[in-house]
RNA sequence: AGCAAUUCUUGUUCUAUCGCUGGUAGAUUUUUUUCUACGAGAGGAAAGUCCGGGCAACAUAGAGCACCAUACUACCUAACGGGUAGGCAAUAUUUAUAUAUUGACAGCAAGUGCCACAGAAAAUUACCGCCUUAGCAAUAGGGUAAGGGUGAAAAUGUGAGGUAAGAGCUCACACAAUGGCUUAGUGAUAGGUUGUUGGGGUAAACCUUAUGGGUUGAAAGACCAAAUAUAUCAGCAUAGAGUGGCUCGCUCGUUAUGGCUGAGGGGUAGGUCGUUGGAGGCUUAUUGUGAAGUAAGUCCUAGAUUAAUGAUAGAAGCCUUUUUUAAGGUACAGAACCCGGCUUAUAGAGAAUUGCUUUGU
């Protein structure tokens, strides 16, 4: 139920560097987020990557805490995304990544990963409608 | 008993739920994978990346220059710019012995440079002064380093002789530097004796002397190897058919290339090794002033690679405050090839030594 492999991670080089370079982003403080979405595909994954900047958190210990503290929240949450795309045969990848001096607390950080994955879900939604619309 | 300094040791624990990364065993699967069980999973500094070494690749006939580092002695160590023991110097305490701390602790008596302001002059000095020569005098020339004042620093200090006036110019004593001999010591060095000298400071100024250093770091390096393109080779097919260049264009001519299948080298994504048992830790005995050495016994599975070692909830322990029941706090900080050091950060707890104060006997 709640696992999370090394699969669901997002690995590649050219990956990450298509999807800083393409990918739609938003901010809900404390944290800002870029995603992508590719549509019809057999078999759909959502891949994440989670950050924590040297550039806000200067300790290796915070910045090791604040991944840690993503990365829970995220593992708990992720059902309705990953039920989202198993339905509508679309590929996501997704980057968290924190930008804030302090370190939050453990509930603020959930509520915020649940806004963001409702949010993404969304988006993308809206997007599919297009397209089909356009499609037509 | 309290306070202070130094050194050393330590660096909170448990339960529940949900997870992560390796290992072993079993099941599943052609393999990858997936599941289950068991057990393992950050530090004293993992940090800074400042030294030294192992290991690896590349380079390498020999010598010199340049560049960088080090610089009292002996010892320890695989090695070191580290450590231990000592010498010397400075500082603090002290009547003193002594104790503690610190130390780029070779050379300015090899050469070159620099020394703000003040002062005549910061190193072949001469403003006032003193003496002397010329001159009626003003003044000019020469001698001098005693006296004056400046400065962080002014030509070693005191006395006597000496002189036109003076001067280590000479002598005595003292001070400092340095060479020889001798005594003690493995040695740095110290004591004694004797000779020479009196040279301001600065080498964290260039520089000189001696010693050492090849360069780059695990993103080193070794191996396996999809997809796509393909050097080369083989087979089949196509023959002067197609395409490109030469031509403004066309024709002719000339030149280059070749379609399919298979083998195949290098090599990308990706993966495996390197990669964690070692100059290892602990205990005892023994040698040594000590750093350390020797012997015996015993113990030891972190190994990630967009990067695991966690999150949440509860409880206990410790500390502080206080209304005695609550509140607050619980440091510094996160492995990345591995060792030996150094430096820096650190709540709290414990031990030892030294010093001071108070109380009791």
């Amino acid at each position: 139920m709640y696992k999370f492999h090394k699969k669901e991670k997002l690995c590649n080089r050219d990956e990450i560097k298509n999807l800083f370079v393409k990918g739609q982003s938003f901010l809900i403080y404390p944290f800002s987020v870029r995603y992508t979405t590719k549509l019809n595909i057999n078999s759909p994954k959502v891949h994440v990557l989670l950050l924590s900047p040297k550039r806000y958190q200067k300790l290796a210990v915070n910045r090791n805490r604040a991944k840690r503290l993503i990365r829970e929240s995220y593992r708990l949450n992720k059902e309705s995304i990953i039920q989202f795309s198993k339905t509508q045969a679309c590929d996501i990848t997704i980057a968290i990544s924190l930008v804030s001096n302090k370190i939050p607390l453990y509930i603020i950080v959930e509520q915020t990963i649940i806004n963001i994955i409702d949010r993404i879900i969304q988006n993308t939604q809206n997007q599919i409608e297009n397209h089909t619309q356009n499609n037509k």
